[in-house]
DNA sequence: CTTACGATCATCT
DNA sequence: GATGATCGTAAGC
């Protein structure tokens, strides 16, 4: 029992045991939720991308399981957190059924609760500046290497995504920062919206 | 053991 | 628009 109860509910396992393409689509919109001490974050996603398993080159898990990719075959509904450029940790959630690879990568959130805390994890001078950006979001919301594998169905965990009655207009494009698989368009964002990094 | 590189960002010009 | 930062992985030797 915990004396935290929150307002946002959790999406089930089954929400992505499913498709990476299908997931992402309907992850927008949808609540990420971080708790630190008795601090709550929250933001809602507007930005993702789907990755796939071994017909996609540009996913990590395009050669095989290795011991940094294999949360993504294991079963939905995780968080695969790893380190990007040697600098930035990035925000993915496990999809497709146990054994199958696949994931999706946050790029980009609107803050909506604990904006302040987030402001001093990450100092900037436009709030719309906050999480445009995978990299940004994850120091923003304070995500690192200690959250890679946690559940992100759990309403007690310190990290979940939670559901939400908006129904965004989705917009899509090729995926940022990728050399090989561009022409799949695998980017998916909330049209018209002012948090999504910039780039289309 | 060694090395090259990447699902990026901030800070230049 | 270009570049440097910075390090865990995985592949190569």
């Amino acid at each position: 029992m915990s004396s935290i109860t929150s307002f946002y509910a959790p999406l089930v396992r089954d929400f992505y045991a499913r498709p990476s393409d299908e997931a992402a689509v309907d992850l927008l919109g949808k609540i990420l939720v971080r708790r630190v001490d008795h601090d709550v974050m929250a933001a809602k996603i507007v930005e993702v991308e789907a990755y796939f398993g071994y017909d996609d080159p540009a996913s990590h898990a395009c050669r095989g399981m290795t011991r940094r990719n294999a949360i993504m075959f294991g079963p939905p509904g995780f968080a695969y957190v790893y380190l990007n450029y040697g600098v930035h940790w990035l925000l993915n959630a496990v999809t497709e059924s146990e054994g199958t690879a696949g994931a999706v990568l946050i790029r980009a959130v609107e803050a909506i609760e604990g904006i302040d805390r987030m402001l001093e994890n990450r100092p900037v001078g436009l709030v719309h500046e906050l999480g445009s950006g995978p990299g940004k979001l994850t120091k923003a919301m304070l995500i690192g290497p200690e959250e890679n594998g946690l559940d992100l169905t759990d309403g007690e965990s310190e990290l979940y995504i939670a559901h939400s009655d908006e129904e965004p207009v989705v917009g899509r494009s090729a995926r940022v920062g990728i050399s090989s698989g561009q022409e799949r368009m695998l980017r998916f964002f909330i049209n018209g919206s002012e948090f999504i990094s910039k780039k289309i």
